[in-house]
Parts: C-alpha cells; sequence; structure tokens
DNA sequence: CTCGAGAATTGATCCGCGTCAATGATCCGA
DNA sequence: TCGGATCATTGACGCGGATCAATTCTCGAG
C-alpha cells in the first residue's frame, strides 16, 4: 500500500494492482485518461476504483453532494431532473468512455442514476480536480470535453423545441447507430443494413425523447411498415435504409456516412 | 502601434486606446477578463476590438467558421439552428457579460445573430487560444463557465422536453427577473413589485421556448387577468407577486429570493 | 398629420400526441 | 407448469397548443 496526499486529503491504494487496471481498461483510449502524461497517468490509476451499479439504481440524487467523478466503463447512465410533480426528464445519457460527474461545484442539479446494468471508473472527486488543476493539458482535453457536450445538449434542444415525434426517434435510432459505429470503421465497410439495440427500457427513452412508451410503439410500428427499419425483437432493430432515416431525422449530419 | 505575435499570426495594435477601454469596460469584473493576470490582462486589451450590431443582422451562420470570440458587453445575442424546412430553435441567449464563441474548433454548428441591438468586444479567436492555453488560470475560469452553461441548458433541455406554455413563459420571466437582479442586491433590498422589460420580440421568445408568438400573447393576457403580473406596456411587465410566478414555473430554484 | 409596414392581440378551427384502458408478451419464483 | 409482475403494443378519446385569419397597435417616413 502506498499514501499520496492530494492536498486535502490523504489517499491509501495499491498501486500495482490499481496500475494494471487501465492497461486492459477496454476503453482506455476513448476518454481524457489517454491524454494524461505519465505522471498523470500514474495518479489517475491509483485513484481509480470500479463500482458496478445495476439497472434503476440511483447513483446520486438531485442536490446531492457528487463527491466522485469517473468514465462509463460499460451500460448507461441517465442523467435526470424530476419535478415536484413527478414529471421527469433525462437531459443526458452517458455512454462508454463518456465522462460522468460534476466537477468544481459541491451539489449537482440532477440525479444519477443507472439505465442498465453499469460499470463506472471512479475518482474521488477532489483529488481529481487537484490533479485538473495541477496538469494543463488534461484541463484543457476536460475543456474540450464538456464544449462537445455542450453542442451535443444544445443539437437535443432543437430535438425537443421543435421536431416532432417521428424525428425524435428517427434521431435517436441515429445517435445509437453512430455510437455503436464510433469505432471508426472505413467507409467502404459499412455495413449496408446495421443492426441496432435499444440499451434501456421504452419508459427511459420516452423521458429522453421528451414522449411517451406509446408514442414511442406506434412510430417504430409505422417505421416497421414503411420499410425503414425491420423488427428482430422488441429491443433489436435492423436499419433497411439508413439514408431514409437520416432523412426522416431532419438532422442530416448525424450520419453524413450514410448518403440519402 | 505596437506589434505582437501570438504563434501563428501578427496582430497590430494601438496598444493605449486598447487598454484603456478594458478600464471604462460596465462588465469587465462579470467577464472571464477579470481573472486574468496582470499580463494577460495586457494582452487581451491590446487583442480586443468592440462591435456594433443591429438587430436582426446575422453574426456568423451555422456552419460557417467563426473567427473570432468575445463577450457581449449590451444587448442580447441569440444561438440557433435552422431545420432545411425552415423551422428554427434558439438554443441560447447571450446577454452582457456572457461570452460568446466556438473556441479550439473551426466550425459552429449554430448561427449567432443580434436579437437586439448589440455590442460585443471581439478577440481574434487564434489569439484568444494562445493566449488561453499559455495561462492556466483563463482557461481554468472558461472551464467553470462552460460548465455553468451546460448546467442552464440541461434545465432548459427540461423546459422544452416537459413542461407547458405558460411553466415555459413563466420561466422565461424569472430568467429575466434573475439576470436583472444579478447586480447582487441584498435579499432585504429586493423590490417587492420587480419590473421586467422584454430584451427581443416575440417571435424570438417564442423560438427561444419551443412555442408561438399567439401562445405567448395569451398566456401574457392570462397571468395579467390572475393578478400575477401588471401590463405596463406590450414589453414591460410589473411582477405583482413573484412567489407566485415562481410557483409556476415548478423552477423553483431560480427565484430562491422570492418565497412563495 | 396621414399612411403603410411590421408587430402584437384576439378569435376560430383542427390535429398531433398525451392519457386512459385493455390486451399481449416475457420473465421469474414457487 | 402456473400465476403474478413488469413491460410493450394497440385502440379510443380528448385537450393543449399550432395554425390560419382578422383586427388592432406602434412607429417611422413623408
Amino acid at each position: 500500500m502506498a499514501e499520496f496526499d492530494f492536498g486535502d486529503r490523504v489517499v491509501q491504494i495499491n498501486q500495482n494492482s490499481l496500475q494494471s487496471k487501465c492497461d486492459t481498461c477496454p476503453i482506455h483510449n476513448r476518454t481524457m485518461c489517454a491524454f494524461a502524461g505519465e505522471d498523470a497517468a500514474r495518479e489517475l490509476a491509483m485513484i481509480s476504483r470500479t463500482r458496478r451499479i445495476s439497472a434503476g439504481q440511483t447513483i446520486v440524487t438531485e442536490q446531492d453532494s457528487l463527491d466522485f467523478v469517473g468514465n462509463v466503463v460499460s451500460g448507461v447512465v441517465k442523467l435526470s431532473k424530476t419535478l415536484e410533480d413527478g414529471r421527469q426528464q433525462i437531459v443526458g445519457l452517458l455512454f462508454p468512455s463518456d465522462f460522468m460527474g460534476h466537477i468544481f461545484s459541491d451539489h449537482t442539479r440532477f440525479a444519477y442514476e443507472a439505465a442498465s446494468d453499469v460499470e463506472i471508473c471512479v475518482f474521488d472527486r477532489k483529488a481529481f480536480e487537484t490533479l485538473v488543476q495541477n496538469n494543463p493539458e488534461i484541463q484543457h482535453e476536460l475543456l474540450l470535453k464538456v464544449l462537445t457536450e455542450l453542442d451535443a445538449t444544445r443539437e437535443w434542444m432543437v430535438l425537443l423545441g421543435c421536431q416532432n415525434a417521428r424525428e425524435r426517434i428517427a434521431s435517436f435510432l441515429l445517435m445509437l447507430l453512430r455510437r455503436s459505429l464510433q469505432t471508426g470503421c472505413p467507409k467502404e465497410d459499412l455495413p449496408p443494413n446495421p443492426t441496432i439495440r435499444f440499451p434501456i427500457n421504452r419508459k427511459n427513452i420516452a423521458l429522453f425523447l421528451g414522449t411517451t412508451i406509446e408514442t414511442i410503439s406506434r412510430q417504430i410500428q409505422s417505421m416497421s411498415k414503411a420499410r425503414i427499419l425491420k423488427i428482430i425483437d422488441g429491443n433489436t432493430f435492423e436499419i433497411i435504409n439508413p439514408g431514409r432515416l437520416a432523412k426522416m431525422a431532419n438532422h442530416e449530419e448525424w450520419l453524413e456516412d450514410y448518403p440519402v
């Protein structure tokens, strides 16, 4: 065991076992960890810890203090706000390699919940903040990540503000398709009929899209009848015509790879 | 005139006249400029320039490259996206002291337009990026600003996703009230019946709230009948009961100062 | 002052989708 | 294998707010 001082607290961690975790981390090179220098990477590895949360469990409630940050390793974390009367809106879905946490602030305004079985790699927040302050290159990566997330959030704002149910669901399918293609496969190898799985249940999709499970169901059936997709099972779909789907979403830039 | 090298370009600027501008800047201490060290502040002053844009003029279109960044000095800048069929959604309104620009990226996905007569203090983007990279404390302030903006954007996402027209308009009024109180007046000095002015026209409010000018008109009249506000003129309103307005908005934390 | 253009209000109508309710599918523990 | 629970699908209905249209208000030019 080694003892490390992160400014306002002392952390004791087994250095070897944790260092090795990052080497086998399936998402390491897509997270901000990949941009850390050698020393910072060692520190990150030392303060990291893996947590598993099963679907439906709350990780942090609104207004709670969030004393850790981290990366989603597998599964989907939902970020949501619930009004007094029970209405809820999901304001973000965090997929593997996404950064999770509310840094440089003592309380979040949104609840974090596992939308599926989830594995996250967490760091003590204060320790991570100290590390960020001492490593401008990590802070820069973090800034870029947050800027990207801000843009993505604004895109969804367009969706919620002025697109109808059909467009919202088409956009959601496209987002899933894009996330599943993010491994960076060359354009000519794109499958003509990609397959999509819903990683979360209908209720959460509805809460994210600002609609209802009934409307989602009707639209999926309607797309199936229109031969835009084929329902393999309730959660799996073969996209017969990605181009038409993109056109339907009215968000062309979300699927540049599949021309209409 | 002095000549300054910002990495990839050389800028010639009259140092004295520009330095003096920041001293008289009405919003200086609320912008990230206030956090710059002495050297950085001098650089900022040197690369800054004031631009005036009249209401309705486009500053940057979507997909354009945005070669400057800056702070809004007066007026309101709208950040929006327009779909092919003409539907438009405003994803952000920038008020005085707000930072404007799309840093560390060569093209924006949103258009910038003056929603009222506007005065902005601009910096060359590349020069500013260099300055940020060389000044971790400015980068940190920028990160905090972006994080705050991300949270604010998510709050509006809740609004667009699951709140009705009445709640949206009440929330908009509260936001204006809060912005106008940001000078930091002590709680006991709060005016019991504050006055609000719409800084932008109905069309832009509607585009921001994901509704229509007709609906806004009807809701305002309805609030007037319910004695929640008094219509001074078409753009000015006396808030008779801030507490009930907050309750109506269902976003209690937006007006903690006025208990229900 | 008048005139015309753009902005806001007010009224009438209609439709997308939320709501409620019933049925069907899947899964798990007993 | 059965029964209960959870989740998804399908149908019927109604409402909030978009749409269309007419009127009123505001303001700057002449």
